[in-house]
DNA sequence: CTCCTGACTCAGC
DNA sequence: GGCTGAGCCAGGA
């Protein structure tokens, strides 16, 4: 995907405020540090649980956007890293969430279900 | 315009 | 209890 694509899909010419992807952009900045979410809970705020896979594929956007998309502490609904291969470099996303006190070994976010943040009950 | 794919999730075997 | 298949939406070829 060229960079000129996925600013497009980011940035449609012109208008288009909202659309899936800043949907997700929106609730994923909402996310306090030093926790984390998973795209089913995002998508399911959203109004759209199935649809969990468009909430990690436009987290291929993050970074790219302004203001950043911290897509790192968004993770499965097991709390494994599943994007952390999307990250440049793949650490990277490992050691933000150590910057910011999170735990995480073998890719998977220790005490998960604790540092969880439901952005729909949160951010109702 | 049609088909494929993708950072997920749930249900079934 | 682990693996497989199907469902989901949207963008790219």
């Amino acid at each position: 995907m060229s960079k000129k694509e996925t600013l497009k899909i980011i940035r449609p010419s012109g208008k288009r405020e909202e659309s899936f992807f800043e949907l997700v952009y929106e609730v994923a900045r909402q996310i306090p540090k030093g926790r984390v979410t998973s795209y089913g809970a995002i998508a399911a705020c959203l109004g759209t649980k199935l649809s969990a896979r468009m909430v990690g594929w436009a987290m291929n956007g993050a970074g790219k956007v302004k203001p950043k998309v911290p897509a790192h502490r968004v993770v499965n609904r097991n709390g494994m890293l599943t994007g952390r291969h999307h990250f440049s470099p793949p650490e990277k996303m490992q050691q933000l969430l150590e910057k910011e006190k999170v735990k995480v070994e073998n890719d998977t976010v220790v005490d998960f279900e604790r540092l969880f943040w439901d952005p729909a009950k949160e951010l109702l």
